[in-house]
Order: structure tokens, then C-alpha cells, then sequence
DNA sequence: AACAGTTCGTGACAATGTCACAGATGTCTT
DNA sequence: AAGACATCTGTGACATTGTCACGAACTGTT
């Protein structure tokens, strides 16, 4: 494990570049590796935090679950982001509003909570840092109720088939479509026979093809 | 108008009995006092925000709006509170995310960014306060999603109608509720007059009351 | 080839959103 | 008091989305 290097810090994390040399020196310092591999539930709703997370590589989802088997999510972050829910847990010493787990292999680094608050204390950059990015994640939450109450369906589903298509193909299933749309399996399943049939996509199992590119 | 008197902000905002009184000093000495009436618009969304804002008195409703006609209600402030979007904008330099009413005459302290900056950076407890409150308000958000999301319109109304009515009255209008869950003013009328089928309330022009407390 | 587990398709119905329009109820004017 | 007017409320018809129940199709394993 070992620490990471400066330089490899300061290509995840640039914003760091223009701050003090001494912040950097501090947050590798205090910080531990760590990493999780895919698929890992990490924290539940309810869950104390007692690290600030520095995303170093991976992508992470954070979501709400229902009592029944419906899903949403809220974002998800990647190399170069904190997580609000996290951050704000941390900074006001309470319980997390919502579930987290690994997308993929994920690598980050902890930083316990005392030196991060040391640091939020002693550090401009630290303070802007967080809340530049506080407010981004913010910022995105909004635009996600927007949708979800105003929003229909079809669209959202076609922008998410976009936005998560690499050369317009797409692995993965209708069921986890819906848990990040934050509908059900069903309604999926609807809406994407539909586009097939209007020739958008070509459908099979655990994999979408967009044919309007 | 003028100052504020100390054991009036404390009444208010008693966190800070507890902190420096250098800190309440500082505060009291920056802020300047502005009221607004109700029912007016106080920021639109992609607006620029140039002043922390501690609320006294009066209520301030925060809120989406869509192309069409409709509104959700992110959340209201009261006295005591503070704006978690004001104050991330102010924080992050950013525009704010979404529009801002006055439900009813507003009392307010306006604390220029710069002297909240410095606040923020040189006060332990001045952190303290705005993370616990961006913190709180950022959890009911997350309740917003999940009700939004998961919850079932009747139950959220008659939760609402609970929650917003005194000695089991209630003075006001189908779209206006409609616009606080985010909503069409048929639903709600729907609703209510299903209610109203089962006994629960009695309807009558900008009037509802619950029969059943 | 048979089986088990998952994923997908779909009909039927419930809940919610949209549109159009009529009727009811306040307020204001005269 | 009567009428004019704006606003609020009620409702039918239809579109969209959510729920339930079921079965078919696909995949990997034995």
C-alpha cells in the first residue's frame, strides 16, 4: 500500500497545485490508502463516517433505497471528488442520509476525521476545495429533483442511455437502469421496447445498442 | 432598523452562547438588517449571492420551479435558520440553484461575504453552525428525494395537512399546496375531495379543515 | 439435456399528470 | 342589492408511470 506519491496526488486532485505545498505535505501525511474492490455495499444509510474520503481512482454510488426493492441515485463520484454526504457528515458529526457502494475497483484515501478538520480549520484552499465541491454535488441534486418532478421518463431514460454509453453500446441491465433512474424494472423494460421499436436501440441481454448517434 | 441588540441575536440563535463572544460581536458589527414583505420574490435562480443571510423573523419559502407551471418546495427557513444554497453559493462563489419568497415579512441579518469569509476562516464555532445547518437542511432534502420518489401523493398530503395546519385549520389554496409537493392543483383537488368523501376534511374556498386530529 | 438463477416482456389495473372546460365563490363596483 | 370580475374548485377523458402477476428467454453449470 505505502503512501501516494505528490505528483500522482496532484494529477487527481489539481486543484491542490495553486494551494500551499505544506496542505498537500499534510493530507498525504495524515491520510491512509485504501481500497475496495467492485460491488462493495460501503456505508448504509445510518452508518457514522469517521474518514473524509479522497477519491483516487474508481467510481462510487451513493443512493437511497425504499422499503420495497426501489432504488435511487442521488450521484456518483469518481477520481478527483469528495463526497458531500460525507463531508458534511463528517463536518457536523452526524449520521449518513444515504447508502454508498462501489461501481467499480476503488481506490481512496482516508483522512481521519480530527486532521481533517485541523485542516478545514488551518487551510483557505482546504475550506474552497470542499465547498467548491460540496456545492457542485449541490448543484446536481437539485437538477435531479427537477427531473424526477418535472421530468418524463423517456427522456430522462434516453439522456441516461447517452450519457453512460461508451460508442453506443451499453452493458448492463434494465433493472439497475431503473435503480439509478430511481423507477421500476418494469417502466424500463417499457420505455426501451419502445425505443426499439421506433428503431433508437437494439436490445438483449444485459446490453443496449444505441442506433442514433 | 439599526443594530441588532446581543441578547436578542442569542435568543435566536442560541449556538452561539456557547462560542466567543468576540464572534457574536464580529457578526453584529458586519451585519446589516434588511425586512422584506411577504409574498415577494427575493432571488431567482442564476442569481449571484452577495451577502450570508441569518434569518430573524418571517418565513422563506426555497424552491424549483418547471417551464410549465409547476413548483416544488425544496425547503422553508425560519428564524434561527440560514439558507444552506445561500450559503454554499457565497462559499463556492457560485449562482444559486434555485428561487427564494418570502412567505411572510422577513426579518433578516445580511452579513457581506467577505466578513463571513473571514469568519468562516478564523472561527471554529462559526464552521460548526453552518456545517450542522447546510448538514440539516441537506437531510431533509435527502427526505424530499426518497418521499418524492418513493411516497405515495395521498399519504404526502395528508402528512402536509398535518404538518402545516393549526388547531386542525388551514388557510389556503389547492395550487399552493400543489406547488409546495410538487404537484398539479387537479391532483390535489382530487385528493382532498376523496378526503373529503371519507369524512377526514371539510373543503371550502381557500379553507380546509381536518376532522380527524 | 436438464436445471437453476437471472433477465426480460407484457397484460391488467392503480396512481398520478395533463388538458379542457364548467361551475362555485369571493371581492369590488356601482 | 345586483352585477361584473377574478380566482378557485370540480371533474371527465386521456396519457404516463407504478404495481402486480406471470411466463418466456437467456446463461452457466452440472
Amino acid at each position: 500500500m505505502g503512501a501516494i506519491e505528490e505528483h500522482h496526488f496532484l494529477e487527481i486532485f489539481p486543484f491542490f497545485r495553486n494551494g500551499p505545498h505544506l496542505l498537500v505535505e499534510a493530507i498525504l501525511s495524515s491520510a491512509r490508502r485504501k481500497t475496495v474492490p467492485k460491488n462493495v455495499l460501503m456505508k448504509l444509510e445510518g452508518d457514522n463516517t469517521s474518514d473524509f474520503v479522497l477519491m483516487l481512482s474508481g467510481e462510487k454510488r451513493i443512493y437511497k433505497r425504499s422499503a420495497s426493492d426501489r432504488e435511487i441515485t442521488l450521484y456518483e463520484i469518481g477520481p478527483g471528488d469528495i463526497c458531500v454526504l460525507n463531508a458534511l457528515s463528517i463536518l457536523s458529526n452526524s449520521r449518513l442520509p444515504a447508502n454508498a457502494a462501489s461501481l467499480s475497483d476503488v481506490g481512496m484515501l482516508l483522512l481521519p476525521r480530527p486532521d481533517f478538520l485541523m485542516l478545514m480549520a488551518q487551510y483557505e484552499e482546504m475550506r474552497a476545495f470542499v465547498f467548491s465541491r460540496i456545492n457542485d454535488s449541490l448543484a446536481a441534486i437539485m437538477t435531479l429533483i427537477t427531473e424526477i418532478t418535472f421530468g418524463k421518463l423517456d427522456e430522462r431514460l434516453s439522456n441516461y442511455l447517452i450519457e453512460k454509453s461508451e460508442n453506443g453500446k451499453l452493458r448492463t441491465t434494465h433493472k439497475k437502469i431503473a435503480d439509478d433512474l430511481g423507477t421500476s424494472r418494469e417502466v424500463v423494460s417499457r420505455i426501451l421496447k419502445e425505443f426499439e421499436r421506433q428503431g433508437l436501440v437494439l436490445l438483449s441481454r444485459n446490453f443496449i445498442e444505441l442506433k442514433t448517434l
